[in-house]
DNA sequence: CATGGGATTGACT
DNA sequence: GTCAATCCCATGC
């Protein structure tokens, strides 16, 4: 993915996101389910400025921020707009395209469905750990791929986003619409111009 | 220094 | 449907 791609308007960002390749070593999935964050409203980590926890947030655009959701999970976002602006696009859910066998061993699970669909999920599956925040989503070792040539014909929907108390009327969530693999719970679609 | 609150998940009623 | 796990960090005293 080029550098430059990040560097746009979050909502337009992670609106393209949706159809692109995320790859961590052997394993692989297609982004069906992202959201939208930025500093300007206030269920954004970067809401309460710079901080130690939100300095990847603030840092260059096309870095993964890679932080602990709840005690317990990683969850993974590929920071956006210009260095300086505290911006992120959360990495929902998959479609698994590579590894599947060691994403089953990874989850404990064999439905394909369940593997990567939740932002916790997937990186259980693929092996993102909080050690990679801050790198490169251009070089890797987790790298975003750009759309196949076959994903034009998808149809994207929007809605609300996901778990969050604050700011709830933006409709910063993106889904491939009809996926079987977007997390719960499943959005009610509106389509997207 | 103490406290409260999550961008969730999975197990259980 | 409800609920606990689990821990970092931002905030306030």
């Amino acid at each position: 993915m080029r550098r430059g791609f990040f560097a746009r308007p979050v909502p337009e960002v992670a609106r393209d996101l949706v159809g692109c390749i995320v790859r961590h070593g052997d394993t692989a999935g297609v982004i069906v389910e992202t959201e939208a964050y930025h500093d300007s409203e206030p269920a954004c980590h970067a809401y309460v400025g710079l901080t130690p926890r939100t300095a990847t947030l603030f840092g260059p655009p096309g870095r993964a921020y890679v932080y602990r959701s709840y005690g317990v999970h990683a969850m993974l976002n590929a920071v956006s707009e210009a260095d300086g602006v505290g911006a992120a696009v959360l990495v929902r859910a998959l479609e698994p395209l590579a590894g599947v066998d060691a994403m089953r061993v990874r989850r404990g699970l064999e439905r394909t469905e369940d593997l990567c669909s939740g932002p916790g999920r997937l990186t259980q599956a693929l092996g993102i750990g909080l050690d990679l925040n801050g790198s490169d989503l251009s070089t890797g070792p987790i790298r975003l791929e750009p759309r196949s040539r076959t994903w034009g014909e998808r149809v994207l929907a929007t809605a609300p986003r996901v778990g969050i108390t604050k700011a709830v009327e933006l409709p910063w969530r993106f889904t491939a619409e009809g996926s079987r693999f977007v997390s719960r719970p499943r959005p009610r679609a509106s389509a997207l111009a």
